[in-house]
DNA sequence: AGCATAAATGAATAGGTATTCATTTGATAT
DNA sequence: ATATCAAATGAATACCTATTCATTTATGCT
């Protein structure tokens, strides 16, 4: 971060405020008091309020594609690859607990505008699941009778819930590693005992 | 519905408002309008905005607990138990999409009375499913190693997630009865190939 | 230093809407 | 019919906060 990058440091002041108080009852003001910033300044960086929450999605999803992209090409095994994604996707919410909190709440927001952004940029983080699976199903690891996308959603959804358990009530009981590991465990293997 | 319930009628038509706008962006001039009632007749029954939700909440649960509870005792074996709660709650966002609309949107939502109030009548909601996982692995139909708590939350997220779709993309490739197979097959038996 | 330009400030504005309450309307009983 | 009480109304209030913009402060150049 540069010796004063305002525009990180507006952002960042955004997912700290918003993710404590949600988007409707952070103020501007409370943004830029935590940015240390005065109020007019945020509209030399941003269009508006809106701008602020749409900008902070672009930036931070991306940068977590790019990370667990990463991650995931160092593994052969799609097995070990959905292992992988849960673990990233999980650590997220312990690491950067209050972009987790952002992305949890404003995701299932109502308006157009936003959901026709999921479309698009959220859409993009999900699918690298579903990639995984057709790759899995093409080198016979998984089953051919189920489809990627229902797949895609359910184990997306298995993680999003767990993180928002953690949200809602930090002292969790078990590692992330445990969770991820159980998380996968289950959809790799079932729960009916044998 | 009596020959003027005003609290019943000002409550679906929160629902409706809620479930198109979202909580913040709903007025209560919106609510108003579609109970076709005056604005300060809602006053009358609830004490404020939030209120309004609060009770829709708490009323709206309540009969969605007992009907999966029924439709659930119908059943000797978990494993159908667990499709009939996802065939059930599949079939919420279907029958009742607005109501679906809110749950989604204003469950996720910040501020701490609501999160007080998701750890009481929302959690037997979703407790109904780690009941069934528990009793299953009594039965030695299940598992025995997995913790129904976290099979819970993998479940009730990937359903969660699979409305969301829905809710999003009205115009859904499966039917409920498709989707809850598949999902249930998939914790059931996993995807990977034998 | 002196000038020009850009960046930052924060008090004032402007618009929105939850909530109130004086008044009207409707219902019931005598 | 009229008095009494309850229910409903909706315009006015009162508050809140996103956004603007005239002014101030910082930066860079000669």
């Amino acid at each position: 971060m540069k010796k004063s990058d305002k525009h990180q440091k507006i952002l960042n002041a955004a997912i700290k405020v918003f993710g404590q108080k949600g988007f409707f009852n952070a103020r501007i003001s409370d943004i830029a008091k935590e940015a240390d910033v005065a109020d007019g300044t945020i509209y030399l960086y941003f269009n508006n309020k809106y701008d602020i929450l749409l900008t902070l999605f672009e930036e931070e999803i991306g940068k977590l594609i790019t990370e667990i992209r990463a991650a995931i090409s160092q593994k052969s095994d799609q097995r070990e690859m959905l292992y992988i994604f849960a673990l990233h996707h999980l650590r997220l919410v312990i690491e950067k607990k209050e972009l987790a909190e952002v992305l949890q709440m404003e995701l299932r927001q109502s308006g157009e505008s936003i959901k026709e952004y999921r479309r698009t940029k959220f859409a993009d983080y999900v699918n690298i699941i579903s990639e995984i699976i057709r790759t899995g199903q093409e080198n016979n690891i998984f089953r051919r009778d189920l489809k990627p996308g229902i797949i895609k959603r359910a184990f997306f959804g298995a993680l999003d819930e767990m993180s928002r358990l953690w949200i809602l009530n930090p002292s969790h009981k078990y590692t992330v590693e445990e969770s991820a590991e159980a998380i996968s465990d289950i959809f790799l293997n079932g729960i009916v005992a044998d």
